[in-house]
DNA sequence: AAGTGGCTCAACCGCAGATCA
DNA sequence: CTGATCTGCGGTTGAGCCACT
């Protein structure tokens, strides 16, 4: 015997959220936590389906979410992860804990994958007869440089589950000279002070409602994240604590090695990157020391 | 000012693995 | 053990926005 229907499909709302429903589903997964999503349509009355809701908390609700452009490490790391690991968006976000599997995905799909193609394109215009030579990338330097990926996940991994470093994460995931941040949210928790704030604007009566499930998210660790400014570029590590338990990394130690690009113009911009910050040697020895472990 | 085409991104869909009765 | 359901993931869609003509 199995369980009952997940959701049946009749009288279930689809389309953009509401503020009225995302504060009540924040407001519930609040009390709750997030997790069996199957009983937070019933519970709280949203005419959502289950998934619709985990969606919801997961790309949009869930704090410590950072939102707006991306920086340049991040892109590279994306680009990285992206020729290590494939279209494992997940994986991916989960070494870049302030983004959203989606939010990468799209990243990729409208900024990334123009880009690439942009530098592949110059790299086959500008030097015919280099793509035979990455062919003939001996094996050797071909591992070490997997050896190198490899470490760079590790070591991203570990600055992303180093909670208890928040100077270390807000540097490694933050750049200090971004000063742009063009995100109309900064936060979930600010977007969802926005968004009450508009609707009480816009509907004072319907307040009532939900004043007491919407004052109860200023209250708990909610409260943190609204202290933090969007203007200062790092968010609050308060965020990160609240949804530790969903920042649990997969560490793949089986990577698809179908890299989609060649090591070339690309690999020698990642490459340099590293190397401007002065750790490509680090991560060439220390990739080399630690292989053992992974293999 | 109106029309149009491209871009962005939130949300949906379907599938696969995990979980539960 | 089996089958139904739940959860998570990746691919895709489409509404809204913006720049250009």
């Amino acid at each position: 015997m199995g369980r009952p229907p997940c959701c049946d499909k009749i009288g279930v709302k689809k389309g953009p959220w509401t503020p009225e429903e995302d504060i009540i589903l924040v407001s519930y997964i609040q009390q709750h936590g997030p997790g069996n999503w199957r009983a937070v349509p019933t519970n709280t009355g949203l005419l959502r389906c289950s998934k619709s809701c985990r969606l919801r908390w997961t790309n949009y609700l869930r704090p410590g979410i950072r939102r707006g452009n991306f920086t340049e490490h991040e892109e590279k790391m994306i680009i990285h992860l992206q020729a290590l690991l494939g279209n494992r968006w997940a994986a991916i976000a989960s070494y870049l804990p302030q983004r959203t599997d989606n939010d990468i995905k799209n990243y990729w799909n409208t900024h990334l994958k123009k880009k690439l193609g942009k530098i592949q394109g110059q790299e086959e215009n500008g030097g015919k007869g280099n793509s035979s030579d990455s062919k003939s990338i001996s094996k050797g330097q071909w591992e070490r440089r997997l050896q190198t990926d490899i470490h760079m996940a590790k070591q991203a991994l570990c600055e992303a589950l180093s909670l208890d470093k928040p100077s270390a994460m807000a540097e490694s995931v933050a750049q200090p000279n971004e000063s742009v941040q063009t995100s109309t949210y900064a936060s979930s928790t600010e977007n969802i002070a926005r968004l009450l704030q508009n609707w009480m604007k816009k509907s004072p009566n319907s307040s009532e409602a939900v004043s007491s499930d919407s004052s109860s998210f200023n209250n708990n660790n909610f409260s943190a994240g609204l202290s933090s400014s969007p203007s200062e570029g790092a968010i609050s590590t308060t965020f990160l604590s609240f949804n530790s338990s969903e920042s649990a990394v997969e560490v793949d130690h089986e990577p698809k090695f179908e890299t989609q690009m060649p090591l070339t113009l690309l690999e020698k911009w990642l490459l340099d990157d590293a190397a401007a910050q002065g750790q490509e040697g680090d991560f060439m020895e220390m990739a080399l020391a630690e292989t053992a472990d992974l293999f």
